[in-house]
DNA sequence: TGCTTGACATAAT
DNA sequence: CATTATGCCAAGC
C-alpha cells in the first residue's frame, strides 16, 4: 500500500519528472493534440519522449491530466498495455472534435498544439 | 544498491 | 512513406 500510496504523491508532487510532464499535458488546450516528443521538450525534458509515455502510463484514473491529447509522432493513437483503451482515447479525442483519418491518424498539420 | 522494462523519437535504409 | 536499429531517463522490484 505504501508503494502505491507512494506512487499517486510522485504523481501529484512538483518537481519530480513526472509532476512536470502532466503540467505540460494539463495544458493542452481541449481540441488539440500534442506529441510526446513535444510534451517532453516543454517539460524540459527534450529528446525524452518515453519518460512522457511511461509517465501518462503511471497516471492514475480520474486524474485531471488529458492524457488522451497526447499522442504519437507519427500522429496515431499508441498502442499500450491495455487492449481496447485506443479505442477509448479515439472516442475521447473524436468527442473533443477531433477527426481522424482512415487509418486512425490525426492530421497533427490541423490538431498540433502550439504553445507560445 | 543495481538490473530490467517501458503510452517514444529520430536517423538511416 | 514504411520499417529497422539505437539512445535517452526514470520508476519498479
Amino acid at each position: 500500500m505504501e508503494a502505491g500510496a507512494r506512487k499517486g504523491q510522485s504523481a501529484r508532487r512538483p518537481g519530480t519528472t513526472r509532476g512536470r510532464i502532466y503540467a505540460v499535458v494539463r495544458r493542452i488546450p481541449r481540441g488539440r493534440v500534442a506529441t510526446y516528443g513535444q510534451v517532453a521538450t516543454l517539460a524540459g525534458l527534450a529528446g525524452h519522449a518515453r519518460q512522457v509515455g511511461y509517465a501518462l502510463h503511471a497516471l492514475p484514473a480520474g486524474s485531471s491530466v488529458p492524457w488522451q491529447r497526447v499522442v504519437n509522432a507519427r500522429g496515431e493513437i499508441s498502442l499500450r498495455s491495455v487492449p481496447g483503451a485506443g479505442l477509448t482515447q479515439r472516442m475521447l479525442l473524436e468527442r473533443e472534435g477531433i477527426r481522424f483519418d482512415a487509418r486512425g491518424r490525426i492530421g497533427l498539420e490541423r490538431y498540433r498544439w502550439e504553445p507560445r
